[in-house]
DNA sequence: CGTCTATGTTGACACTCATCGATACCAGTG
DNA sequence: CACTGGTATCGATGAGTGTCAACATAGACG
């Protein structure tokens, strides 16, 4: 599938230096994935969900259409920030911790 | 000006809870502005720069050109993770702390 | 097999964005 | 004052993106 289960996160703190160019389009890429207030939304409710992991039918009153969500859910696990698995008739989606992780280290600014 | 001087860090780590339209739009607009390889790269050089402050001569050679760092620097002063100061003939540009750990505590993924 | 529900895909459209050349603004220096 | 180098803004353009309606797929159930 497209799940980019390979994407590795890659990045010590910006502190630290200067991205490569490879780097920064590696992070870029997953910003992106959050960019977006639907996204974002999403993301939210699948990490705050017990266990880090939820039905899309638990997920999707954001707001916008059913193939939207879909959309945009695909986005996060290009991004690999969430993978899916389906169960019967539901799909179920949990975050990736890894790349959340990476992110979040890379902007922390303790010297 | 437009600095966005007013942008204030808003959120708990999203695994504490769904988070509201207003904040999602909030947060997704800082995420956005390191959505761009060259604004990571830029953003990069800034943060690793001593004193986290850089002067736009230092970090402009990213491969594109001087208008577009402009541009791309405008932005990250807009959403709020950069600010500016002229100082004689030169622009400086340094980390707004804050903002930036906001968003790093946002992915932090302890429960 | 047929049907129903849940989710993903496709195609189209409006809108945003990254980029550049040209130009304007700002602060020294002569 | 004119001139020069650093930085910001403007206008245009091509690429990318969010959204939806329509359709397709997948599993459950009879």
């Amino acid at each position: 599938m497209l799940d980019a289960g390979t994407v590795v996160p890659c990045c010590p703190p910006i502190t630290a230096g200067e991205l490569s160019q490879d780097d920064a389009e590696k992070m870029a890429a997953m910003f992106k994935a959050l960019s977006d207030p639907v996204r974002l939304r999403l993301f939210s409710k699948v990490a705050s969900h017990a266990g880090g992991e939820a039905c899309v039918c638990d997920i999707s009153d954001v707001g916008v259409s059913q193939p939207t969500v879909s959309h945009h859910l695909k986005k996060l696990r290009e991004a690999g920030l969430l993978t899916s698995e389906r169960r019967g008739t539901w799909v179920y989606y949990k975050v990736a911790p890894p790349v959340v992780a990476a992110m979040s280290a890379m902007l922390d600014l303790r010297t």
